[in-house]
DNA sequence: TGGTGTGAAATCCTTCACAGCA
DNA sequence: TGCTGTGAAGGATTTCACACCA
Protein backbone atom coordinates (compact mmCIF):
# COMPACT_ATOMS: atom_id res chain seq x y z
CA UNK A 1 0.00 0.00 0.00
CA UNK A 2 0.84 3.72 -0.92
CA UNK A 3 1.70 6.20 1.75
CA UNK A 4 -0.39 9.65 1.01
CA UNK A 5 2.71 11.22 2.28
CA UNK A 6 5.23 10.50 -0.47
CA UNK A 7 8.15 9.78 1.07
CA UNK A 8 10.28 9.17 -1.91
CA UNK A 9 14.14 8.33 -1.72
CA UNK A 10 16.43 10.15 -2.60
CA UNK A 11 17.55 7.85 -5.42
CA UNK A 12 14.74 8.23 -6.95
CA UNK A 13 14.63 12.08 -6.81
CA UNK A 14 17.60 12.34 -8.81
CA UNK A 15 16.53 10.30 -11.39
CA UNK A 16 12.94 12.17 -12.10
CA UNK A 17 15.01 15.25 -11.56
CA UNK A 18 17.20 14.07 -14.86
CA UNK A 19 14.35 12.32 -16.33
CA UNK A 20 12.32 15.90 -16.60
CA UNK A 21 15.22 17.75 -18.35
CA UNK A 22 15.18 14.30 -20.62
CA UNK A 23 11.75 14.48 -21.01
CA UNK A 24 11.55 18.25 -21.77
CA UNK A 25 13.70 17.77 -25.51
CA UNK A 26 11.51 14.65 -26.14
CA UNK A 27 9.75 15.12 -29.91
CA UNK A 28 6.97 12.30 -29.13
CA UNK A 29 3.70 12.96 -27.70
CA UNK A 30 4.00 9.98 -25.55
CA UNK A 31 6.46 7.71 -24.11
CA UNK A 32 6.86 4.29 -22.77
CA UNK A 33 9.17 2.73 -20.12
CA UNK A 34 11.06 1.07 -22.80
CA UNK A 35 11.88 4.21 -24.56
CA UNK A 36 13.45 5.79 -21.34
CA UNK A 37 14.68 2.48 -20.56
CA UNK A 38 16.68 3.34 -24.34
CA UNK A 39 17.55 6.73 -23.27
CA UNK A 40 18.87 6.63 -20.05
CA UNK A 41 20.31 2.75 -19.78
CA UNK A 42 17.82 2.80 -15.83
CA UNK A 43 15.68 -0.19 -16.52
CA UNK A 44 11.70 -0.27 -17.39
CA UNK A 45 10.93 -2.02 -13.95
CA UNK A 46 12.78 0.47 -12.07
CA UNK A 47 11.34 3.54 -13.97
CA UNK A 48 7.92 2.03 -13.45
CA UNK A 49 8.03 1.36 -9.91
CA UNK A 50 10.02 4.71 -9.31
CA UNK A 51 6.52 6.36 -10.97
CA UNK A 52 4.02 4.22 -9.01
CA UNK A 53 6.26 5.75 -5.90
CA UNK A 54 6.07 9.26 -6.91
CA UNK A 55 2.04 8.15 -6.79
CA UNK A 56 1.61 9.72 -10.20
CA UNK A 57 -2.00 10.03 -11.62
CA UNK A 58 -2.36 7.04 -14.34
CA UNK A 59 -4.99 6.53 -17.18
CA UNK A 60 -3.08 5.93 -19.78
CA UNK A 61 -1.77 2.21 -20.17
CA UNK A 62 0.60 1.78 -23.35
CA UNK A 63 2.96 4.25 -22.89
CA UNK A 64 2.92 8.00 -20.44
CA UNK A 65 1.98 11.42 -22.13
CA UNK A 66 5.22 13.09 -22.24
CA UNK A 67 4.23 16.82 -21.55
CA UNK A 68 1.49 15.28 -18.70
CA UNK A 69 4.31 13.48 -17.34
CA UNK A 70 7.15 16.22 -17.31
CA UNK A 71 4.18 18.68 -15.68
CA UNK A 72 3.17 16.07 -13.25
CA UNK A 73 6.65 15.27 -11.73
CA UNK A 74 7.36 18.86 -11.87
CA UNK A 75 5.01 19.51 -9.42
CA UNK A 76 5.77 16.76 -7.18
CA UNK A 77 9.31 17.11 -6.82
CA UNK A 78 8.46 21.15 -6.12
CA UNK A 79 10.41 22.13 -9.41
CA UNK A 80 7.93 24.28 -10.71
CA UNK A 81 8.19 27.91 -9.77
CA UNK A 82 5.29 30.62 -9.90
CA UNK A 83 4.19 33.26 -7.53
CA UNK A 84 3.44 31.22 -4.46
CA UNK A 85 7.04 29.15 -4.89
CA UNK A 86 9.30 31.71 -5.94
CA UNK A 87 12.73 30.82 -6.68
CA UNK A 88 15.06 30.11 -4.20
CA UNK A 89 17.93 32.49 -3.55
CA UNK A 90 21.33 31.45 -3.85
CA UNK A 91 24.91 32.43 -3.01
CA UNK A 92 28.24 31.49 -4.55
CA UNK A 93 31.34 31.18 -1.68
CA UNK A 94 34.46 31.02 -3.56
CA UNK A 95 35.33 33.32 -6.36
CA UNK A 96 38.18 31.39 -7.91
CA UNK A 97 38.04 30.63 -11.50
CA UNK A 98 35.50 28.14 -11.48
CA UNK A 99 33.45 30.35 -8.96
CA UNK A 100 33.44 33.04 -10.86
CA UNK A 101 32.28 30.74 -14.07
CA UNK A 102 29.37 30.71 -12.18
CA UNK A 103 28.74 34.23 -11.60
CA UNK A 104 26.87 33.92 -15.28
CA UNK A 105 23.23 34.32 -14.12
CA UNK A 106 21.59 33.03 -16.68
CA UNK A 107 23.74 29.32 -15.64
CA UNK A 108 20.71 28.98 -13.21
CA UNK A 109 17.87 30.06 -15.53
CA UNK A 110 15.02 28.15 -15.58
CA UNK A 111 16.39 26.28 -12.61
CA UNK A 112 14.40 27.51 -10.28
CA UNK A 113 17.21 29.54 -8.30
CA UNK A 114 18.72 33.13 -8.74
CA UNK A 115 22.17 34.11 -7.62
CA UNK A 116 21.69 36.95 -5.11
CA UNK A 117 25.47 37.17 -3.82
CA UNK A 118 28.72 35.84 -4.57
CA UNK A 119 31.54 35.63 -1.76
CA UNK A 120 35.38 35.25 -1.47
CA UNK A 121 38.22 35.97 1.49
CA UNK A 122 40.38 37.56 -1.08
CA UNK A 123 39.16 41.55 -1.36
CA UNK A 124 40.64 42.17 -4.92
CA UNK A 125 38.45 39.58 -6.12
CA UNK A 126 35.25 41.09 -5.06
CA UNK A 127 36.48 44.22 -6.43
CA UNK A 128 37.50 43.59 -9.70
CA UNK A 129 34.78 40.84 -10.82
CA UNK A 130 31.88 42.01 -12.65
CA UNK A 131 28.14 40.65 -11.98
CA UNK A 132 24.48 41.61 -12.66
CA UNK A 133 24.42 40.78 -8.37
CA UNK A 134 26.74 42.36 -5.33
CA UNK A 135 29.83 40.39 -4.06
CA UNK A 136 31.28 40.70 -0.84
CA UNK A 137 33.89 40.18 1.61
CA UNK A 138 33.70 36.59 4.01
CA UNK A 139 33.38 38.81 6.55
CA UNK A 140 30.11 39.30 5.48
CA UNK A 141 28.41 36.58 4.71
CA UNK A 142 26.57 35.82 7.96
CA UNK A 143 25.18 39.34 7.93
CA UNK A 144 24.37 39.51 4.06
CA UNK A 145 22.58 35.84 4.27
CA UNK A 146 20.76 36.38 7.10
CA UNK A 147 19.41 39.99 5.75
CA UNK A 148 19.25 38.49 1.97
CA UNK A 149 17.45 35.47 3.17
CA UNK A 150 19.41 33.60 1.13
CA UNK A 151 18.89 29.32 1.79
CA UNK A 152 21.25 28.22 -1.03
CA UNK A 153 25.02 27.88 -1.68
CA UNK A 154 27.06 26.67 -3.81
CA UNK A 155 30.94 26.10 -2.52
CA UNK A 156 34.23 26.58 -4.50
CA UNK A 157 36.62 27.71 -2.06
CA UNK A 158 39.83 25.41 -1.91
CA UNK A 159 39.81 22.22 -0.01
CA UNK A 160 41.36 23.64 3.44
CA UNK A 161 38.62 26.22 3.77
CA UNK A 162 35.91 24.04 2.88
CA UNK A 163 34.97 22.74 6.11
CA UNK A 164 35.41 26.06 7.86
CA UNK A 165 32.80 27.84 5.39
CA UNK A 166 30.28 25.19 5.32
CA UNK A 167 29.96 25.64 9.31
CA UNK A 168 29.85 29.59 8.54
CA UNK A 169 27.15 28.49 5.89
CA UNK A 170 25.24 26.49 8.05
CA UNK A 171 25.19 28.01 11.11
CA UNK A 172 24.12 31.79 8.95
CA UNK A 173 20.77 29.42 8.07
CA UNK A 174 21.35 28.04 4.90
CA UNK A 175 19.31 24.56 4.19
CA UNK A 176 21.73 23.05 1.43
CA UNK A 177 25.43 23.44 0.20
CA UNK A 178 26.51 21.80 -3.34
CA UNK A 179 29.96 21.16 -2.93
CA UNK A 180 32.37 21.41 -5.87
CA UNK A 181 35.31 21.18 -3.33
CA UNK A 182 37.04 17.45 -2.96
CA UNK A 183 36.62 18.09 0.97
CA UNK A 184 33.67 16.20 2.54
CA UNK A 185 31.47 18.39 4.56
CA UNK A 186 29.87 17.91 7.96
CA UNK A 187 27.35 19.38 8.62
CA UNK A 188 24.56 19.76 11.19
CA UNK A 189 21.67 17.27 9.97
CA UNK A 190 18.90 19.87 8.42
CA UNK A 191 21.51 20.79 5.87
CA UNK A 192 21.62 19.14 3.11
CA UNK A 193 24.98 18.33 1.09
CA UNK A 194 25.07 17.70 -2.47
CA UNK A 195 29.22 16.37 -3.71
CA UNK A 196 29.99 17.34 -7.60
CA UNK A 197 33.69 18.00 -7.25
CA UNK A 198 35.06 17.62 -10.66
CA UNK A 199 37.93 15.69 -9.52
CA UNK A 200 36.70 13.23 -7.18
CA UNK A 201 34.52 12.19 -9.86
CA UNK A 202 37.51 11.78 -12.14
CA UNK A 203 39.14 9.07 -9.11
CA UNK A 204 35.94 7.46 -9.18
CA UNK A 205 35.50 6.97 -13.08
CA UNK A 206 39.56 6.28 -13.18
CA UNK B 1 34.45 -14.39 3.41
CA UNK B 2 36.61 -11.96 1.31
CA UNK B 3 37.28 -12.42 -1.72
CA UNK B 4 40.97 -11.85 -2.94
CA UNK B 5 39.54 -10.09 -6.09
CA UNK B 6 39.00 -7.15 -4.10
CA UNK B 7 35.62 -6.21 -5.71
CA UNK B 8 34.14 -3.24 -3.79
CA UNK B 9 31.16 -1.80 -4.77
CA UNK B 10 31.25 2.04 -6.16
CA UNK B 11 29.77 3.48 -2.93
CA UNK B 12 32.65 2.14 -0.90
CA UNK B 13 34.82 3.54 -3.12
CA UNK B 14 33.33 6.98 -3.14
CA UNK B 15 33.68 7.46 0.40
CA UNK B 16 37.20 5.80 0.31
CA UNK B 17 38.58 8.29 -2.22
CA UNK B 18 36.79 11.35 -0.51
CA UNK B 19 38.62 9.56 2.98
CA UNK B 20 41.88 10.24 0.74
CA UNK B 21 42.24 13.54 1.13
CA UNK B 22 40.50 13.93 4.25
CA UNK B 23 43.55 11.85 6.00
CA UNK B 24 46.19 14.22 3.76
CA UNK B 25 45.17 16.74 5.96
CA UNK B 26 44.68 15.17 9.18
CA UNK B 27 47.50 16.22 11.62
CA UNK B 28 47.68 13.44 14.39
CA UNK B 29 49.36 10.10 13.63
CA UNK B 30 46.77 7.42 14.86
CA UNK B 31 42.88 7.78 13.89
CA UNK B 32 40.28 6.18 14.89
CA UNK B 33 36.84 5.47 13.58
CA UNK B 34 34.78 7.35 15.66
CA UNK B 35 36.83 10.45 14.73
CA UNK B 36 36.27 9.83 10.93
CA UNK B 37 32.88 9.40 11.86
CA UNK B 38 32.94 13.06 13.63
CA UNK B 39 35.10 14.47 10.69
CA UNK B 40 32.60 13.44 7.73
CA UNK B 41 29.21 12.19 9.36
CA UNK B 42 29.38 8.36 8.03
CA UNK B 43 29.00 6.01 11.26
CA UNK B 44 31.75 3.97 12.63
CA UNK B 45 30.71 0.63 11.93
CA UNK B 46 30.47 1.36 8.18
CA UNK B 47 33.94 3.09 7.71
CA UNK B 48 34.92 -0.29 9.97
CA UNK B 49 33.44 -2.28 7.05
CA UNK B 50 34.73 -0.20 4.05
CA UNK B 51 38.14 -1.10 5.07
CA UNK B 52 37.16 -4.79 6.16
CA UNK B 53 36.13 -4.93 2.36
CA UNK B 54 39.36 -3.24 1.24
CA UNK B 55 40.83 -5.66 2.78
CA UNK B 56 43.80 -3.52 4.52
CA UNK B 57 45.90 -5.11 6.19
CA UNK B 58 45.71 -5.26 9.86
CA UNK B 59 47.75 -4.90 12.83
CA UNK B 60 46.87 -2.29 15.04
CA UNK B 61 43.63 -2.37 17.07
CA UNK B 62 43.23 0.69 18.91
CA UNK B 63 43.14 2.97 15.61
CA UNK B 64 44.51 3.38 12.67
CA UNK B 65 48.16 5.09 11.37
CA UNK B 66 46.65 7.65 9.50
CA UNK B 67 49.65 8.10 7.06
CA UNK B 68 49.70 4.29 6.42
CA UNK B 69 46.15 3.92 6.61
CA UNK B 70 46.44 6.82 3.14
CA UNK B 71 49.08 4.77 1.72
CA UNK B 72 46.99 2.05 1.55
CA UNK B 73 44.16 2.95 0.45
CA UNK B 74 45.81 5.30 -2.26
CA UNK B 75 47.40 2.01 -3.50
CA UNK B 76 44.33 0.09 -3.83
CA UNK B 77 42.15 2.53 -4.75
CA UNK B 78 44.84 2.93 -7.75
CA UNK B 79 45.13 6.80 -6.96
CA UNK B 80 49.06 6.47 -6.84
CA UNK B 81 50.95 7.27 -9.80
CA UNK B 82 54.72 6.62 -11.01
CA UNK B 83 56.78 5.79 -13.21
CA UNK B 84 55.02 2.25 -13.73
CA UNK B 85 51.35 3.93 -13.56
CA UNK B 86 51.35 7.31 -15.21
CA UNK B 87 48.95 9.31 -15.02
CA UNK B 88 45.89 9.67 -16.97
CA UNK B 89 45.30 11.84 -20.08
CA UNK B 90 42.03 13.98 -19.91
CA UNK B 91 40.27 16.73 -22.13
CA UNK B 92 37.63 18.75 -21.66
CA UNK B 93 34.58 18.97 -24.11
CA UNK B 94 33.21 22.44 -24.60
CA UNK B 95 35.00 25.36 -23.29
CA UNK B 96 32.03 27.64 -22.68
CA UNK B 97 32.95 30.03 -19.42
CA UNK B 98 32.63 26.92 -17.19
CA UNK B 99 34.76 24.64 -19.46
CA UNK B 100 37.36 27.40 -19.91
CA UNK B 101 37.84 27.66 -16.15
CA UNK B 102 38.81 24.26 -16.23
CA UNK B 103 41.96 24.70 -18.42
CA UNK B 104 43.78 25.64 -15.27
CA UNK B 105 46.22 22.92 -15.76
CA UNK B 106 46.64 23.00 -11.56
CA UNK B 107 43.06 22.50 -10.79
CA UNK B 108 43.86 18.52 -11.61
CA UNK B 109 47.70 18.78 -10.42
CA UNK B 110 47.90 16.27 -7.40
CA UNK B 111 44.85 14.39 -9.02
CA UNK B 112 46.30 11.88 -11.50
CA UNK B 113 45.11 13.13 -14.52
CA UNK B 114 46.80 16.03 -16.73
CA UNK B 115 44.93 18.16 -19.48
CA UNK B 116 46.34 17.13 -23.15
CA UNK B 117 42.88 18.98 -24.97
CA UNK B 118 40.09 20.86 -24.81
CA UNK B 119 37.89 21.03 -27.86
CA UNK B 120 34.60 22.97 -29.07
CA UNK B 121 32.55 23.42 -32.02
CA UNK B 122 33.29 27.62 -31.48
CA UNK B 123 36.10 28.13 -33.77
CA UNK B 124 36.44 31.09 -31.67
CA UNK B 125 37.15 29.94 -28.44
CA UNK B 126 39.36 27.52 -29.84
CA UNK B 127 41.47 30.49 -31.18
CA UNK B 128 41.05 33.37 -28.28
CA UNK B 129 41.31 31.31 -25.20
CA UNK B 130 45.16 30.28 -23.80
CA UNK B 131 45.75 27.60 -22.37
CA UNK B 132 49.23 25.69 -21.91
CA UNK B 133 48.16 22.52 -23.94
CA UNK B 134 46.33 22.80 -27.34
CA UNK B 135 42.59 23.58 -27.98
CA UNK B 136 41.00 21.92 -31.07
CA UNK B 137 38.06 21.92 -33.08
CA UNK B 138 35.52 19.79 -32.12
CA UNK B 139 35.65 17.75 -35.39
CA UNK B 140 39.31 17.12 -34.72
CA UNK B 141 38.00 15.02 -31.44
CA UNK B 142 38.25 11.53 -32.41
CA UNK B 143 41.54 12.18 -34.32
CA UNK B 144 43.44 13.67 -31.59
CA UNK B 145 41.97 11.38 -28.74
CA UNK B 146 43.22 8.53 -30.71
CA UNK B 147 46.66 10.02 -31.61
CA UNK B 148 46.83 11.26 -28.09
CA UNK B 149 45.69 8.06 -26.05
CA UNK B 150 43.23 10.41 -24.23
CA UNK B 151 41.21 7.98 -21.69
CA UNK B 152 39.26 10.28 -20.02
CA UNK B 153 36.61 13.37 -20.87
CA UNK B 154 35.10 16.24 -18.74
CA UNK B 155 31.71 17.02 -20.80
CA UNK B 156 30.77 20.97 -20.22
CA UNK B 157 28.96 21.29 -23.38
CA UNK B 158 25.04 23.09 -23.21
CA UNK B 159 22.63 20.15 -22.63
CA UNK B 160 21.53 19.87 -26.54
CA UNK B 161 24.84 18.48 -27.31
CA UNK B 162 25.64 16.43 -24.44
CA UNK B 163 24.18 13.30 -25.71
CA UNK B 164 25.92 13.41 -29.30
CA UNK B 165 29.08 14.33 -27.68
CA UNK B 166 29.09 11.17 -25.51
CA UNK B 167 28.59 9.07 -28.24
CA UNK B 168 31.63 10.72 -30.81
CA UNK B 169 33.77 10.31 -27.30
CA UNK B 170 32.93 6.35 -26.91
CA UNK B 171 33.85 5.53 -30.25
CA UNK B 172 36.71 7.49 -30.10
CA UNK B 173 37.52 5.08 -27.31
CA UNK B 174 37.34 7.37 -24.12
CA UNK B 175 36.70 4.74 -21.11
CA UNK B 176 35.46 7.85 -18.53
CA UNK B 177 33.06 10.82 -18.63
CA UNK B 178 32.37 13.30 -16.24
CA UNK B 179 28.96 14.44 -17.20
CA UNK B 180 29.23 18.38 -15.74
CA UNK B 181 25.37 18.63 -18.14
CA UNK B 182 22.10 18.19 -16.93
CA UNK B 183 21.57 15.71 -19.19
CA UNK B 184 21.51 11.75 -18.56
CA UNK B 185 24.29 10.07 -21.14
CA UNK B 186 23.37 6.87 -22.43
CA UNK B 187 26.85 5.33 -23.35
CA UNK B 188 28.13 1.88 -24.40
CA UNK B 189 28.78 -0.01 -20.49
CA UNK B 190 32.53 -0.26 -21.12
CA UNK B 191 31.98 4.00 -20.49
CA UNK B 192 31.78 4.93 -17.19
CA UNK B 193 30.13 8.06 -16.07
CA UNK B 194 29.80 10.10 -13.29
CA UNK B 195 27.14 13.16 -12.84
CA UNK B 196 28.55 16.28 -11.63
CA UNK B 197 26.17 18.86 -13.12
CA UNK B 198 25.27 21.96 -10.36
CA UNK B 199 21.89 22.70 -11.18
CA UNK B 200 20.89 19.16 -10.79
CA UNK B 201 22.65 18.97 -7.28
CA UNK B 202 20.77 22.37 -6.24
CA UNK B 203 17.22 20.61 -7.88
CA UNK B 204 18.36 17.58 -5.02
CA UNK B 205 18.71 19.80 -2.37
CA UNK B 206 15.83 21.80 -2.84
C1' DT C 1 -0.31 -7.52 -28.36
C1' DG C 2 2.35 -4.25 -26.07
C1' DG C 3 2.17 -1.72 -22.59
C1' DT C 4 1.29 -0.31 -17.22
C1' DG C 5 0.74 -1.00 -11.81
C1' DT C 6 1.85 -3.62 -8.13
C1' DG C 7 3.54 -6.66 -4.58
C1' DA C 8 6.96 -10.17 -3.74
C1' DA C 9 11.64 -11.80 -4.32
C1' DA C 10 16.35 -10.91 -4.92
C1' DT C 11 20.18 -8.09 -4.39
C1' DC C 12 22.82 -4.53 -2.38
C1' DC C 13 24.22 -1.58 1.52
C1' DT C 14 24.26 -0.25 6.43
C1' DT C 15 24.03 -1.21 11.10
C1' DC C 16 24.43 -4.24 14.93
C1' DA C 17 26.61 -7.34 18.09
C1' DC C 18 30.26 -9.24 19.91
C1' DA C 19 34.82 -11.93 20.07
C1' DG C 20 39.51 -10.73 20.24
C1' DC C 21 43.49 -7.76 20.65
C1' DA C 22 46.78 -4.24 22.85
C1' DT D 1 39.08 -0.34 28.64
C1' DG D 2 38.65 1.23 24.12
C1' DC D 3 39.32 -0.05 19.94
C1' DT D 4 39.18 -3.19 15.55
C1' DG D 5 37.49 -7.23 12.42
C1' DT D 6 33.85 -9.88 11.18
C1' DG D 7 29.60 -12.21 10.15
C1' DA D 8 24.75 -11.81 10.74
C1' DA D 9 20.62 -9.00 10.91
C1' DG D 10 18.16 -5.30 9.24
C1' DG D 11 16.91 -1.84 5.81
C1' DA D 12 16.92 0.06 1.19
C1' DT D 13 16.82 -0.47 -3.69
C1' DT D 14 16.31 -3.09 -7.83
C1' DT D 15 14.40 -6.66 -10.41
C1' DC D 16 10.95 -10.03 -11.33
C1' DA D 17 6.43 -11.86 -12.31
C1' DC D 18 2.13 -11.36 -13.53
C1' DA D 19 -2.81 -9.44 -13.39
C1' DC D 20 -4.99 -6.01 -15.84
C1' DC D 21 -6.01 -2.52 -19.40
C1' DA D 22 -6.58 -0.16 -24.22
Amino acid sequence: MQSSQLKVPEIVKKRMIQLCTLLASFSKAKITSQEIKALTGWTASTIRHDFWLMDLKKGVSNGYFTAELRQELEEKLGLKTDAEKPEKKLCIVGLNRLGAALLDENMFSESGFTIKAGFDTNLYRVEILRSSFPLYPATQMDFVIKKEKIEYAVLTVDSKNAQSMAEKLSKAGVRGIVNMTDTVLKVPENVKVENVSVVNALKIIK
